[in-house]
DNA sequence: TAGCGCTATATCTAATTAAATATAACGAAA
DNA sequence: TTTCGTTATATTTAATTAGATATAGCGCTA
């Protein structure tokens, strides 16, 4: 988040941000890990940060991004569903797309900057 | 800000943003207006958070984007320099770029809200 | 030279947001 | 049936941010 000199895509809905580089991350992370609690570790914020990140985007989209599973061996768990992972990847690609097609005009604007 | 379903662009420089949607607008006002705080008052904001969007942006840039006057018949006054005009225009051919690239995966995107 | 409207800034208070803490439920495994 | 790590949620506290208020300086104009 420092010096990024990048459009960052944000999707606003309702007031609230439906999905954002925030809240992409915490999605790869849970992805990657199988738990919401160890996601928030691993990006260094609250567990309760990080549930509510999730509990917004679940509310935003038509059907749940992440789905929890509670109690079991390792206390349960969560997962990023199919659904979940599309939205994600359609994210990932505007953001490439949007990206590159100001890649030029970036590079001359970061010229500007003290 | 409600609803929006576009990227928006922001230019984030060492913690803090050097240029984003809301201090485009603010340039746009005071281009217009002629003063921080009529700015503020249209854009319906306190003069102190303006005037912190203003010097925000004056410490991120190379150069002041906006130039006040104290004193005189009108109280003074402040306008956007030449420089602050360039910055303004490449941030929206920026903003018109981006958005027009992703314009059709925005649309598709947006099925997927609730 | 008094008044005006704006910039500039400080200070204090309110509001919002984030963090910390606590607790219950869950279900597999020991 | 006790333990475990997680989800889920409530409550309290801290931190941050925003807003309100006040004041000084400026320089043109009447």
């Amino acid at each position: 988040m420092s010096d990024t000199l990048e459009p960052q895509l944000k999707v606003s809905f309702r007031k609230s941000i439906a999905m954002g580089p925030g809240k992409a991350s915490l999605l790869d992370s849970i992805e990657k890990n199988g738990s919401i609690s160890a996601a928030a570790r691993e990006l260094g914020m609250s567990y309760r940060r990080a549930w509510i990140l999730v509990d917004t985007m679940n509310q935003c989209f038509a059907a749940a991004l992440v789905e929890t599973l509670t109690g079991g061996t390792r206390g349960g768990g969560a997962q990023v569903t199919d659904f979940g992972k599309e939205v994600l990847l359609r994210y990932r690609a505007m953001e490439r797309k949007a990206t590159n097609s100001v890649r030029t005009e970036m590079s001359e604007f970061s010229e500007y900057m003290r």
